[in-house]
DNA sequence: TATTGTTATACTCTATAACTATA
DNA sequence: TATAGTTATAGAGTATAACAATA
C-alpha cells in the first residue's frame, strides 16, 4: 500500500471539519456552555505554560492579538485566568490559571475527553494505536505558530 | 504498545482543533475568502448528492434547520447552488450545484488541499499511510448524523 | 397534526484599524 | 522607533423562537 501526500491531504480536508463539529458540540454541552474551543485551548495553554503572555497565548491560539485580548478578558471576568504586569517588562502581561481555572478545565477536558472516548469505542486497539500515531504526526506538524495581525493582508 | 479509549480521545483532542484552524485559514486565505467552512462542505455534500434537500444538508453539515437555510441563500444568491421545490413534495428543497458551484468547489478544495499537502510533506510514506488510516477510521465514526432543531434543549 | 423550510432577532467570535503605554 | 497590549467598530456565523406552507 502506498499514499500520496495529496491523498493524505484529502483524507483530512475530508474528515477533520466533522470531527471538529463534534467535539464543538459536546463542548457546549456537557458542562462548559460559555466557553469556546479558543477560550478551552488557551487555558490548556496556560496549564502547561504558566506565566505566559498575550502574545504567547496569541500565537498558540492561531487569533490575532486583538482577539486575544477579548478572549482572555473574558476568562479574567470569569476568574478564571489572572492577568498581571510582568515584573521585569511592564509592557508585557503575565497570565496564570485560578484554581477555578483549573478545576474548569479538568471538567471541560473530562466531558469532552469522555464523549470523544464514546465515540471512538467502537474501534478496535489496533485501530486506537493508529489514530494516536496519527494524531501524534499531526500534532507536530499543525501544532503550533500562526502568524498574528500584520500576518494576513486586506 | 497498547492505547486505552481514553487517551486515544486525548490525542484527538489535543491535536484536531490545530489542524481544523489550519484548514479554515487556508480556504480563506487560497481562493475563496468568502466561503465558510459550512458553505465548503455543503458544496461537498451536493456533489456527492446532487438533489439533496435542505435537511439532508442540515444534517450532514451539523447546523441547525435555520442556519442551513442561511447558509444556502447565500450559496443561491451568489449561483454556486440552484435552490427548487420538490416536484412530488412541494415541502422539500431540491438542492444542486450550479456549474459555477462545482467549479469553485474544485478550486477550493484544490488549494487547500494543496496547502495540507504541502504541511504533509515533512511525513515519510510510512507515515501518510497511517494518517490516511486513521482519517478514514475516523471518518466513519463522525462522518454523519447531527440533531437539528430540536436536539438541543435550553 | 406532522413535516419542511423561512423570517425575526440576538449573541458570540473574530478581524482590521487606530490607539496607549512601555522599552 | 519598536514592542505589547487595548479599544472601537464591524462583519460573519450560528442559535432559538415564531411563523408559513404543504402533506
Amino acid at each position: 500500500m502506498s499514499v500520496l501526500p495529496n491523498e493524505c491531504a484529502r483524507g483530512v480536508l475530508d474528515t477533520v471539519p466533522a470531527v471538529m463539529r463534534c467535539i464543538r458540540t459536546e463542548m457546549r454541552r456537557h458542562r462548559a456552555p460559555d466557553m469556546s474551543v479558543s477560550q478551552f485551548r488557551a487555558l490548556a495553554f496556560l496549564h502547561r505554560y504558566p506565566g505566559a503572555s498575550l502574545s504567547e497565548v496569541a500565537e498558540h491560539t492561531g487569533l490575532t492579538l486583538p482577539s486575544a485580548s477579548r478572549m482572555l478578558e473574558a476568562l479574567v471576568v470569569r476568574r478564571r485566568v489572572t492577568r498581571k504586569v510582568h515584573p521585569q517588562d511592564r509592557r508585557r502581561l503575565t497570565l496564570f490559571l485560578t484554581r477555578q481555572g483549573k478545576a474548569l478545565l479538568k471538567l471541560a477536558r473530562a466531558a469532552t475527553q469522555a464523549a470523544l472516548t464514546q465515540r471512538l469505542a467502537v474501534l478496535s486497539a489496533h485501530d486506537r494505536i493508529a489514530v494516536v500515531q496519527a494524531m501524534g504526526l499531526l500534532q507536530q506538524i499543525f501544532a503550533a505558530g500562526r502568524v498574528s495581525q500584520s500576518g494576513t493582508r486586506r
